[in-house]
DNA sequence: CAGCTATGCGGACACGGTGTCCACTTGACT
DNA sequence: AGTCAAGTGGACACCGTGTCCGCATAGCTG
């Protein structure tokens, strides 16, 4: 049971290191930053969100739910009933967007190698390997990590940023790497 | 010109370096460590490398030459002459040798996405990018980076340490994933 | 409405790593 | 041997982190 002072803290929080991602690189925000910007205490914040990195997945956390809906759930292509190949190709353009909206948030969380140990890369671990597993890939275990990586929000940032890709060209290519699943 | 007695301290601080980062992981390795074990102050470290990171590209810099060399001019199907899939998958597999056997100095660059910016990433992209185009892909530009990502060293090391695959299903993982340019 | 309790708050504090700075040393050239 | 610039090393100040504990207050109880 949550106090009423816990909880509009915890709003204050999350708007706060929304704002101070979206305007500055994310390593440039303390956790005194966002302390500061929700008017609270370095304990208070501590208390819920031992890191940075715990705060941007709080964040995440309902566009993540609401695509996970829709893998589940969802018309086809995204969701079931369409042949493998075209529900990842459909995945990876879902991913693109959700990079593409949210990716100051995503590098906040600098996340790193701790990527894979949240429960929305679970997921989409479990969902991709669904798709290998349905197009009776050898080994689907092994080939599930090297189709995710290159959603990894480094990956992504470097193709946006510094190559100066867009998001649609980047999404035809994951297609293409998509088209494994056909054969 | 470099003098005599700043060439031995480089050596004894790389020695130092590659030491403790295969004895600890890297985040737990601080500059002061290194410039301990060398016997060296901090200050002679930090002429000549600003950060973790510049350290373990040094380290690294031998072994990847000599793959870049084997690229150029090497047997087929690493060096020219083989086709672009067979190729790619070649480099793939020795990108998997070399992440085997010096994963902890990669992983000790803690690169993250600076990891973009050295001088080898550069080249491996070259490299790939050319067998995409070879292989008369369209857009490679925006497939090369898709392609390198599973090589990031945290992928790497998350499929070896957590998932517990073997190099050998990592590799032919990657090799059905080179395959892409068999159309 | 008053009293009680435990949950939550917040700022002070100690610690550890980073990077800089400058007085001193030493190698290389004359 | 003398000169001087390159190189050295450790002290120092700074910054971010995470913890700890006295205090406030929300929410329950009678």
């Amino acid at each position: 049971m949550e106090r009423a002072d816990a909880a509009r803290n915890r709003a204050r929080i999350l708007e706060a290191a929304a704002q101070l991602f979206a305007e500055r690189p994310p390593h440039e925000v303390t956790m005194d930053d966002i302390a500061k910007r929700a008017g609270v205490g370095r304990g208070t914040l501590y208390r819920r969100y031992p890191d940075r990195a715990s705060i941007a997945v709080a964040l995440l956390d309902e566009h993540e739910r609401d695509l996970q809906e829709r893998l589940l759930r969802g018309e086809p292509p995204l969701g079931p009933g369409a042949p493998p190949a075209d529900r990842l190709a459909a995945f990876y353009a879902a991913m693109v967007d959700l990079l593409e909206g949210h990716s100051h948030l995503v590098l906040g969380s600098e996340l790193g190698r701790s990527r894979f140990e949240t429960g929305a890369y679970g997921f989409w671990r479990a969902h991709v390997r669904s798709l290998l597993v349905a197009a009776a890939v050898p080994d689907p275990d092994a080939l599930v990590e090297i189709l995710l990586a290159p959603l990894a929000p480094e990956v992504y940032d470097h193709q946006r940023t510094v190559l100066g890709l867009s998001p649609r060209q980047i999404t035809q290519a994951l297609g293409r790497l998509a088209a494994i699943l056909q054969r």
